[in-house]
DNA sequence: CTGTTAGCGCTTTCAT
DNA sequence: ATGAAAGCGCTAACAG
């Protein structure tokens, strides 16, 4: 049937371990009986059976991967991060394997689920900061990266932005264009970033010597209708407004296109920021100034991190901050002089 | 350590093989025995272990996905496809395994390497209409899924829309607007699709009585810059036409932002219609008129049978022509009265 | 340097 | 209805 270690010796005429030590490199064989048994291998096109040396070395070379938030999976996001974790894992030789479990029970059933599936560890995106799994993840013996979570532990750990900073960079560059009334369209509240995010927003605004009214703010949920819901809101209570940050790119789009159907020009009379650099912010007329995350790094940075713990049981996973930049483009500009 | 069937054993008295048997629910085990066991597992948080399952009965309840066009993994498309997949495969408690090989060798390399990682088959996307590969895929006893590729045997089989028909659709509503030049932004020819929707175009212009032009026709590689760079061209060359259709949303774009920038008033002036219907459509100014394929039923269809394959010898795959429907948008407009 | 032996955790004849 | 034994394909001591 299929070829196996056992062909591949009985050809050779050397026993299975040889064979295998050989095939794995190891530096007892002897160099000529290495070669020999390299060149029956290539012959009959023999590739070792992964499940039965997972099964006997328990060491797996699969990483998981669990997007909890369908939604995210509709945008760029998750495909970049997926991406990125890919290269990072063939770079290792790892597999990935995808997970759609909605909801996680507890931490002790994701760690066998995953255990019995041979997988070494797993990155978890698009937990919601209010999940009681959360804390127990923190103590288990088993390799997490978390996505926009904030997690340390021994064998857990979590990459995002700075997002207070990011956010705070949006305010930074409205104010600089002499914005005083910033309005802020956040995501919703069980997402850790909108926390950050508007604690950002405060804090861009004291930086700058403006005060953050709370009537100025408001929760949306990241979708796009939010954006528009946000606009009409903060507008029709506060039009003094001459600027809107939002949390997302997705919103700010709803902003701009609520904006316009109120008759206001982008960025004449009002100037819009929003937040992740996806493809849509050039799309969008007029183009979306944004605060850039790199999500392919974000899947390359969780797979490497992971794939470290996985390999070596002593290694001190690291918080990785990835850097925010802001992209500046059409939506922002100077404040209009009344 | 971990707990296994072993430990089962021991704690509830019976033997290694009847645990294995009333936790798989074989029917040759006494009822009381069955409870008894299966209360022990529960208590002892007992899971199978996947990885030796799998040794044993070779039955691998993972399937691939093999996405070749690193491109492709930006936009929705394949995002919604893995979505897609994913839920079918959870429905059929299979598992989604990902590869990032950007190349594919031959076809019994690439089975080889699914076999020994345990897969019962792949999804594959992104496959170029050229590659060597793809003849052989059909002979092999190895079951395959290619989307947008057509390739029919007894193990593989392919899912897409009717292109030809999708593309005839997006020129049958323009010719109905009145429009009688028509050009086309093509993708690139290494694309099973794009030869499929230049055959579309070139029906519905004759099922309208317009004549196809060669001069007409652009051809492009999918990329919003080729499908400004298509614009440019075609309106350079061919001034008269009022309309042009575009093989992917995201060409259509490039081309709505060409003709804003040569001044041209979309749909007033000239009429633009994309494929896909991804996000974008609706995130541009004006709004898309676009051709709709459900890339998460492409996902779903593949992954249903796919999974149908490997869990049966027999069948025999099917097919799958998913609908394409027009979607019509502020992009499109009756042609301008001269 | 090479081979023998054991065993990973599970399923599956074959007895009982 | 239950258990003993064999084996899936591989690696890892342990000898020699």
């Amino acid at each position: 049937m299929s070829v196996t270690l056992k062909t591949v010796a009985k050809k050779s005429g050397y026993s299975v371990t040889t064979v295998s030590r050989a095939l794995n490199g190891h530096s007892d064989v002897n160099v000529e009986t290495r070669q020999k048994i390299e060149q029956v291998a290539r012959e009959l096109h023999y590739y070792p059976n992964r499940v039965a040396q997972q099964l006997v070395t328990k060491k797996a070379n699969v990483i998981g991967l669990y997007s909890l938030d369908r939604e995210t999976f509709k945008n760029q996001f998750i495909a970049l991060m997926i991406s990125g974790m890919m290269d990072e894992a063939t770079r290792h030789d790892f597999n990935l394997l995808l997970f759609t479990t909605q909801r996680l029970q507890t931490a002790q059933d994701l760690i066998n689920q995953c255990t019995h599936r041979g997988l070494g560890g797993a990155v978890i995106s698009g937990l919601r900061i209010d999940e009681p799994l959360l804390d127990d993840l923190v103590g288990m013996d088993f390799p997490t990266v978390l996505i926009d979570v904030p997690l340390q532990g021994p064998r857990a750990t979590y990459v995002s932005v700075d997002n207070v900073l990011g956010a705070s960079q949006a305010i930074d560059h409205l104010a600089g264009l002499g914005h005083r009334q910033i309005g802020f369209v956040n995501g919703h509240g069980a997402a850790w970033v909108s926390q950050e995010r508007h604690e950002g927003y405060q804090r861009g605004m004291q930086q700058n010597g403006l005060s953050p009214q709370p009537g100025y703010v408001f929760e949306g949920d990241f979708s796009k209708e939010s954006g528009r819901r946000g606009a009409e809101r903060l507008l029709k209570s506060h039009p003094e407004l001459t600027a809107i940050f939002a949390a997302s790119d997705l919103m700010a789009a709803g902003v701009l296109e609520q904006l316009q159907l109120m008759g206001l020009d982008v960025p004449r009379d009002i100037s819009v920021v929003g937040f992740d650099d996806q493809d849509l912010c050039t799309h969008v007329t007029p183009s979306l100034t944004t605060i850039r995350q790199d999500m392919y790094t974000f899947g390359r940075v969780a797979a490497q991190e992971l794939i470290a713990m996985v390999n070596d049981a002593d290694y001190m996973p690291q918080h990785v901050d990835l850097p925010s930049v802001l992209v500046p483009r059409a939506s922002s500009g100077p404040r209009r002089t009344v």
